[in-house]
DNA sequence: GTGTGACTTTAAGTCCGTA
DNA sequence: ATACGGACTTAAAGTCACA
């Protein structure tokens, strides 16, 4: 599959990192987001470009505030300066 | 049409915001974004749920930091405490 | 200069499976 | 517990004519 944009991709890794901190699985977050653990899958992996409700529900479910998950993703994106 | 979710509705007040804060139309910023006028309108008024990317460039063309951006979202929202 | 509805095309998001 | 793929359904992307 085609990889996303560069935003996807580094929020993706952020996703991956803060669910690890968290301990929990995919499919938990999944159920959780009330979304399908193969999506979640794809969002880590920076092959989906996931819509701002989706973001914003994965940030409730790994109890973390919003805009620090989106401050976490741009730490993966070289020039993060805009 | 009908209303997105709360987190695209604040983020389309935000996106308004700051482009008058600017002092530039809706044209302008759609043309510098490579995007449709009426998309932008319609994420404006909140009937869109835009994804990363989208979001992504409105910011690189609004000359505002990413993460501030989302940040400005989040004060549209009444218990934006996450 | 913007709002709006209806529209077509593309990608988000699901569900099945295999490894 | 996750990667990966294919086929599928739904919603977002993107456009247009008109007010």
């Amino acid at each position: 599959m085609a990889e996303a944009s560069p935003i996807s991709v580094a929020f993706g890794k952020a996703i991956r990192q803060e669910r690890r901190k968290k301990g929990i699985t995919q499919e938990e977050l999944a159920e959780k987001c009330g979304l399908d653990r193969t999506y979640i899958s794809q969002i880590e992996r920076g092959l989906k470009n996931p819509t701002l409700p989706v973001a914003w529900e994965l940030a409730i479910n790994l109890e973390i505030n919003f805009v620090t998950l989106m401050a976490a993703a741009l730490q993966h994106i070289p020039g993060a300066s805009h």
